[in-house]
DNA sequence: ATCATATGTAATGATTTTATTACAGGTAAT
DNA sequence: ATTACCTGTAATAAAATCATTACATATGAT
């Protein structure tokens, strides 16, 4: 269970999730852990997207990833699904606005 | 409750929601409802982008509006919160997300 | 060596989103 | 009729997001 400790952690899972195909990344990603080259195939994207959109995913705490072996012997970055789960409210978001900080992004 | 009945639907409402000026609104009309002038006071903002966030929160079915009379006697445009509560989990995204539409918006 | 498949990122462009300024129109009170 | 509010929107600008192309590097197999 994902648990928000202030508003600006809020948006940022907020954020990843509001986006097609980082919501796609996430049902494939439920499936089970797949490396980046293969979920672009997947997705029908290229990598350097992928790549943007993996990276706020990871940025939000959603995904995880590691450098594993295939059987061919190649080097490849795994990406797996941490546990997502939350609930959102109006009592949250009350109490969880104050901490927002009005941020120019970079 | 909120229930969602395709991948859309949920992006609409994620999409409404990742924004800082909107959750402050949504945090501001928990309180009360309130009218665009003085909802535009209150958060700092011009009115024609309160406008345009109100039509997003609008569209997501996150808020409603009404005409009402102000006791000055002038008309005002009222804003009012719909009950929001609902929760995100993977299982739900990864059934949702064949029903996503890979739109170029307008 | 060449091919196939990996990672990783720089540079650039297209599109969307966010935000401001500037109008036009209405009602009520002084 | 001037002031002080209100709604509503067009035009434009600024900034962020999304997406592609191109390149450099590495490994294993033929």
């Amino acid at each position: 269970m994902i648990y928000f400790n202030s508003g600006d952690e809020l948006l940022l899972v907020l954020e990843a999730l509001s986006n097609q195909q980082r919501l796609k990344i996430i049902a494939v990603l439920s499936e089970g852990k797949q490396y980046v080259s293969q979920l672009a195939r997947e997705l029908g994207i290229s990598r350097p997207l992928l790549y943007l959109h993996l990276q706020k995913l990871e940025e939000a705490k959603l995904v995880s990833s590691d450098m594993e072996i295939l059987e061919s012997g190649k080097a490849a970055k795994y990406y797996m699904l941490n546990p997502v789960q939350f609930e959102i409210n109006e009592q949250m978001i009350h109490a969880l606005a104050p901490s927002l900080t009005m941020k120019k992004k970079n």
